[in-house]
DNA sequence: TCATGTTCAGTGGTCATACCAGTATCATCC
DNA sequence: GGATGATACTGGTATGACCACTGAACATGA
């Protein structure tokens, strides 16, 4: 056994120059909307040169902690969790598609989350709310014959329901997670008659919130999800005649 | 009102680059340990400088997708949901220094799963299980003088209690989440008798997890986590002294 | 005076070249 | 054969130049 552990962390100048920028950030309270120095001001104060610079610079606009637009000064970037789960898409999809356990992890975390936000929405929906995803419905039902416009308003539905909760998280999250599993799932869901079935589904889970009934409606959200799951797998397209 | 959506996108060169890249990766099928083409081959392949390419390649190095080593050349990385999870600190942190609202959002999220992580725990946990979470208690315990260690060991049973659910995703999101309110409070948990608290509370969470007491278990994450975030807005200081 | 159009300095985007600094490879020597 | 070292290849950095875009100062005209 050798000594395994050399710590020589080997840092690349523009690590550097990064961290510098973050306490430059940091300390002159830098707020969203807020001008940093031009790139070559920023070269002769760190005395390096304009690829350190630059490649700091478009890592910080990677993470969301400036925008860069082209002639202009970079600029501290308005927070945005939404924003950030966009941006982790392109990870996602690389795991998803070289890890098929991981795609199964994903699909449990969120039906473990959806059934939570039906359970939280169960508790603390107000009239309109309900009015709102009805109207959702309606309009999904309408689009029955236009697949992807019916699944981006069934996304737009669990957004919804997300967002009954009042936190943002959840409805960034919500959204993410069904875009992703979708990005996996293209045609799959092209079962005929498929379209009331899901529409009856989420009338029922809208019933369930509507009535307060927080059990209820976890349980209507996860049969609606576990039915989908086992739709992707095909192993029920037999009786899935009757819907 | 002026014609607000200009859908123009004025893609930058490294961008298309970036775009080939992952087109290149699909196509030939690449798996993670493979190496990409030099930069310079790839400079002359799309007929643009090396800037372009070193963009496009740094952009995928942040989100996970390649590793890139000084000497050798670019190989696709090892998918890994914990890795991403740390991507996302920098951008967690910009969100909450500058939106107060968002600290909020995000302690309830994490109320919220570690609540779930504690119901899926109690129907699933195996006696080893639970002897590894006591375990993990008794070594806190023994850190209690510790502050740092003992709240690393915090983390670490709150991360335990996700991995019983057999999910990496869960395990890495809790670890995660945990770790990104910690960097917002240090010092505030310095409070003379709380770690007996935290360790009694601890306690009391296996209980219900080892009796498989599911609403028993989520109430005691429950009491644990609000209580905690109670400390942090230092409201009952007084009263915590019985601990 | 005011609105309008133009100019121009400043900025990020890209390229080319050169050189530095690590790795890997393979011929060489013991 | 196995250690050794030269060498070619790779990514990292610097420099200088030029292009494309932006915004504000400026000049122009009504």
């Amino acid at each position: 056994m050798t000594t395994e552990h050399d710590p020589i962390k080997r840092r690349k100048l523009s690590d550097e120059v990064q961290q510098r920028l973050l306490a430059i950030i940091e300390t002159d309270r830098l707020g969203p909307g807020d001008a940093l120095p031009s790139e070559r001001d920023l070269m002769t104060a760190f005395g390096v040169g304009r690829p350190a610079i630059r490649e700091a610079m478009q890592s910080l606009e990677r993470m969301g902690l400036v925008e860069i637009r082209h002639g202009e000064r970079a600029r501290i970037a308005e927070p945005s969790f939404g924003r950030m789960v966009e941006q982790m898409s392109e990870s996602m999809r690389h795991i998803l598609s070289h890890s098929p356990a991981s795609l199964a992890h994903l699909k449990e975390a969120r039906a473990t989350f959806e059934m939570e936000m039906a359970r939280i929405a169960a508790q603390r929906a107000k009239p309109a709310d309900v009015a709102r995803l009805r109207r959702i419905i309606d309009t999904q039902e309408a689009q029955s014959h236009n697949s992807p416009v019916f699944l981006q308003i069934d996304a737009r539905f669990h957004r919804e329901i997300a967002a009954i909760s009042g936190n943002p998280i959840f409805a960034s999250l919500s959204e993410a997670l069904l875009k992703w599993l979708q990005s996996f799932h293209v045609g799959l869901m092209r079962v005929p008659g498929l379209e009331k079935l899901t529409l009856a589904e989420h009338r029922q889970i809208v019933d369930e919130i509507e009535a307060g009934n927080v059990a209820g409606a976890a349980k209507a959200m996860s049969d609606h999800l576990y039915r989908a799951n086992d739709l992707y797998h095909q192993d029920h397209f037999a009786r899935s005649g009757e819907a």
